[in-house]
DNA sequence: CCTGTTAGCTACTGATGAGTAAGGTTACGA
DNA sequence: TCGTAACCTTACTCATCAGTAGCTAACAGG
C-alpha cells in the first residue's frame, strides 16, 4: 500500500497524485487508504519518513567503524548507489518530489537529509585532516556530487553501482588536477 | 511582474502559489497577469526560462576561452555561487520547486540543467586528461556539488562566493586524500 | 436461520483556485 | 459637455480533488 503511494508520488509528484489513483494502484478504495494511513499529508509524510530511514539504515550498516576514511566513504557511496538504482521510485521522491518548499514536509525532508550529511561529516572528521565543524560543507559538496551523479547513473543503467562510485571517489578523492 | 511571480513561486511552490497571490504581488489584478503572460504553466515556464537564462549567461561571460582550465572551473564556479546569494529566490525556484516530476516544466528544467552540464563538461574536456564524453559524469558530479554546497551557503550567508569557490576547489581539484 | 459485527465500496459534499465575463474608470479628442 | 476607447477590476463559473457518510456484503456466533 505504502509501495503504491511511493509509485505513484514518484511519477505525479504530490500535488498532482490523486488519491483515487493511488487507491486504484494500490488495489483498494479510497476510504481505506483514509483508514490505514490517514490524510494525503501523513501518507506522503509517511512514505518520506519509511524511504528515508530506509536509505540511511543501509549507509550505516554499510560504514562499520574502524576502517580508513577513504574505505567507508567508499563503503557508503555503494550502499547510497545500491539504493538509487533498485528504489527508484523511492528516491524520485525524496530527491525530486518531497524537496519543493511550502508543504508541511519541507522539514521532514530537510531533517532526513540532515541526518546523512551529519553522518557524513562524521565519517569525513575521523579522517585525520579535519574536524567536524570544518567537514560540515564538505558533506553537503559531497552529498550534492552523490545526488548529482546518480542523476546521471538514472539515464545510464548499465552504469553499476560499484562503476559509480570509482568515479566518484576519484573525482573528491584523488581531485581533478593533473597529476 | 515575473520578479513577483519569481518571490512568490519560491515561497510557496508552483501548485500552492494562487494567482491572486502572484498578482497581488505585481501590484496588479489577476486578469492582467494573464492578459501579459499567459496561464500558470506559461507564467512558470517563462520564470524559469528567464533564470536559467540569467545563470547560463553569467556563467559562459565568466569563462573566457584560453584560461588553463582549474581558472575556468574557478570562474565558472564564482559566477554561479554569486548567482544564488544574489538570487536566492530565482535559484530557489530552479533548483527547489521547478524540478518536480510531472508538470510541464520537467522538461523545461532538465534542458536548462542540461545545458549547464554541457557547458561544464566542455570545460572539463579541454583539461588535457579527459575527453568530453568522458567528462559529462564528472560534469554532473561537480554540478551536484555545487549544487549541495549552495544549500549550505544559503544558510550562511557570511560566507562569500569567494570562500565557497575555494572550499569546492579544495575538494574536487585537489581532493580529499591526505597529502 | 437470524442477528450483530467487521470490512469495504459507491457516491456524495465542500473547498479551493484557475480562468473569464461583464462592468467601471480615466484620458482624451471633438 | 459628451462620446469613445483603452485599460483595469470585481465578481463570477466551472472543474478538480480531498475527505466522508451511509449503504452492502460477508461472516461468525447463537
Amino acid at each position: 500500500m505504502l509501495d503504491a503511494a511511493v509509485a505513484v508520488f514518484s511519477r505525479r509528484g504530490f500535488h498532482l497524485a490523486a488519491m483515487d489513483e493511488i487507491a486504484e494502484a494500490a488495489g483498494v478504495s479510497k476510504p481505506m487508504i483514509y483508514a490505514y494511513l490517514g490524510a494525503k499529508d501523513e501518507l506522503f509524510i509517511a512514505c518520506i519518513r519509511r524511504e528515508a530511514q530506509r536509505l540511511m539504515d543501509l549507509i550505516t550498516a554499510a560504514v562499520p567503524a574502524g576502517l580508513a576514511p577513504h574505505e567507508q566513504l567508499r563503503r557508503g557511496l555503494l550502499a547510497f548507489f545500491t539504493f538509487v538504482a533498485e528504489h527508484r521510485d523511492s528516491w524520485i521522491v525524496l530527491y525530486r518530489q518531497a524537496r519543493v518548499q511550502g508543504g508541511p514536509f519541507a522539514g521532514e525532508i530537510a531533517a532526513a537529509r540532515g541526518r546523512i550529511i551529519v553522518l557524513v561529516a562524521g565519517l569525513l572528521a575521523d579522517s585525520p585532516q579535519k574536524e567536524r565543524a570544518r567537514s560540515t560543507p564538505v558533506a553537503h559538496a559531497l552529498v550534492g556530487a552523490a545526488e548529482g551523479l546518480s542523476e546521471w547513473g538514472l539515464d545510464h543503467p548499465e552504469e553499476s553501482p560499484e562503476a559509480l562510485v570509482n568515479r566518484l571517489m576519484k573525482i573528491v578523492w584523488t581531485g581533478l588536477a593533473p597529476t
